[in-house]
DNA sequence: TCTGTATATCCGTTTTTTCAGATATTAAAC
DNA sequence: GTTTAATATCTGAAAAAACGGATATACAGA
């Protein structure tokens, strides 16, 4: 309850929420996320570790690399949070998929 | 997506989110509300309010009366948010909806 | 060891949210 | 029409969240 109270809050931000949606699609790491979604590198970070902090998502490190991903569903309401990042496609979601698959396919992200 | 994040904005508050398990249960009105929750008057209204900007809620008017119920879902996320809210079941939900019902019992709310 | 790239965190400020308490509105009863 | 119960809204203050910009850390390669 007081650990869903939290997830309500950490996708109740734009920045956050667009970074889940992202996320949902696949790991991907923090320069990638910069490129995307084009805001400056320590917004993101704070972003994200908020939602670490929420156990939304996990990060793992390679080289200098760090990793994040959604962690997998372990409450009922995670579960629902997971079928709707996966499922819904509104404007804004897919112009950032898009731009995601775009900047990856050109190899104009990082070095990774 | 706009109104996604209301959404999501509207449950991460304690409040909110309590008014929303015991409307989940059935329609009630104000005063009933206030002597389950014991939260004063103003406050309970305003949140009301703040769902009922955002559609999770709808009021009607009976009388001095104003009863307060979970809006039909239109959209995945409302979805999913009903199916949470009928079926979870956590301590803090469950004290709410047990005061409700023995206050109910008992005929101790409003005149309704 | 020095340099560069990737990422995290700190600091002071601004914006947003929440609150208590008081007051306004509405409708019923008398 | 005056009163009363139920509900909504206003005000100013307090708390919480988000921000930009600067700085710190961690790692790889020369």
């Amino acid at each position: 309850m007081e650990s869903d109270l939290a997830l309500f809050k950490a996708c109740s931000d734009p920045t956050r929420l667009r970074l889940l949606f992202l996320l949902a699609v696949r790991e991907l790491c923090v320069c990638e996320l910069v490129e995307v979604l084009e805001i400056p590198q320590g917004k993101i970070s704070r972003h994200l570790a908020i939602l670490k902090q929420t156990q939304l998502v996990r990060d793992r490190r390679d080289a200098t690399w760090i990793y994040y991903s959604l962690t997998p569903s372990d409450s009922r309401l995670k579960k629902h949070l997971h079928d709707y990042l996966k499922k819904e496609a509104s404007t804004v979601v897919e112009k950032d998929r898009t731009r995601l698959e775009d900047l990856a396919a050109n190899g104009q992200i990082c070095a990774a």
